[in-house]
DNA sequence: CCCGGAGATTTGTGATCACAGTCGGGCCAT
DNA sequence: ATGGCCCGACTGTGATCACAAATCTCCGGG
């Protein structure tokens, strides 16, 4: 038996760095076409390149970033087409997700998702595009995590990580006033145990981001 | 207006090493949990470590091969539940891209479509499973191609790379007779412009590989 | 015959360097 | 004043090296 539960008691340099700006661009807070350079990353993280490299290089792998021809890495700038693509991958795989862990979703995740979705409503009566999509996000992993679909989540979060600058620019554009609703149709259908009401609730939440765009 | 028109004249290094290591991945030559070596595969590409460094990091961000506690890198041997996932997030993905490819399937496609059927009778016919697996891959590739959704015949790919070698070890072991005769439906449904029919063909193939599995 | 441990080898990690291509800013000609 | 051009700084790429950890090998003891 372990005594340390921590799963990682020493992540590399290039995992710090990985993590790091994985973070920073799932939540939005790097503006989309921002450019990033080695040096500059290796510096802000106290590494060399080599680390900076490593981590930039697996982000590209991901969709994270985008490779210039010249080799130049930028936050990418998605089209409305690669957008609409996006979302309904995340339509298709986190309604998947969410019929799989209904049957496992006991009292207290329902309300653990309930707190959450209050604070996703603090997040946005401050108007912090940010913070709104952290919790956001936070919400619909704390609901796939019961799904035990290690690959299926991993998907959905490389989704959510492309899709990262982009949302967060949009949501800062237009001043959302309230939570998403959706996110209570989706409680009230994991407590009635309702698996069509969940899947329909889920996919309208997913897709009402993309709504946001055509306005 | 460019002379050239191939779109990338001078691949970098770390990109022949990525792509050589993932079509032989992905087509299943190399054997679930083989272990794979930074210097052994600089020095098989003619490259140093720091190109090979990246192309693995790549493919491992893919989850095209896996990374041991101690950095250790290897194809991985995945296990049953894991297959299960992966094959149902094919069928996820590839009956969406089945189904936005079908109103732009012409006569011209679905020809390609039996001459590659053809070709997998072929290499079933002379017990290749490298070669099966490689133009079964292309089978489904040529008709997500007509979908022109790029982010989700990448995600497609992902778990085809992921399912690589575990696959060509299953076609291996169980000796298969003849070529799926779903793909057959497939087309079927591609003449009629039967999209019900499409959707549950695909679902059907994709699924059929992991009977092999269970028995 | 099997198990364990010490040394040698192999392996990944990170830093540094040289080099070529690109991008930007300022200068000159018009 | 403005447009084009050139030079300089910057950036990514790939090679090499030092180092620590892990693995393997082989040998002796039980």
């Amino acid at each position: 038996m372990l005594i340390n539960p921590r799963p990682d008691p020493s992540p590399s340099a290039h995992d710090r760095v990985y993590r790091g700006l994985r973070s920073r661009i799932m939540h939005g807070e790097i503006a989309p076409g921002h450019p990033l350079t080695l040096r500059g990353i290796g510096t802000e993280y106290g590494v060399s390149m080599t680390p900076a490299r490593e981590a930039i290089r697996r982000l590209v792998a991901e969709g994270a970033l985008t490779l210039s021809a010249s080799g130049r890495v930028a936050t990418p700038d998605l089209s409305n087409e690669r957008i609409e693509e996006l979302a309904a991958l995340r339509a298709l795989i986190e309604v998947e997700l969410a019929s799989r862990a209904l049957p496992r979703a006991h009292l207290a995740l329902i309300d653990r998702l309930q707190t959450i979705n209050s604070s996703i409503g603090e997040m946005v009566a401050r108007h912090d595009p940010v913070g709104y999509l952290r919790t956001n996000l936070e919400f619909h992993r704390t609901l796939y995590l019961r799904a035990q679909a290690p690959a299926m989540l991993a998907m959905a979060e490389t989704v959510w990580l492309q899709l990262g600058p982009t949302m967060a620019k949009l949501y800062g554009r237009a001043q959302r006033r309230e939570a998403p609703h959706y996110h209570r149709h989706i409680i009230a259908a994991l407590k009635a145990g309702d698996e069509p009401g969940l899947r329909l609730a889920v996919r309208s939440d997913v897709t009402q981001g993309l709504r946001m765009l055509v306005s």
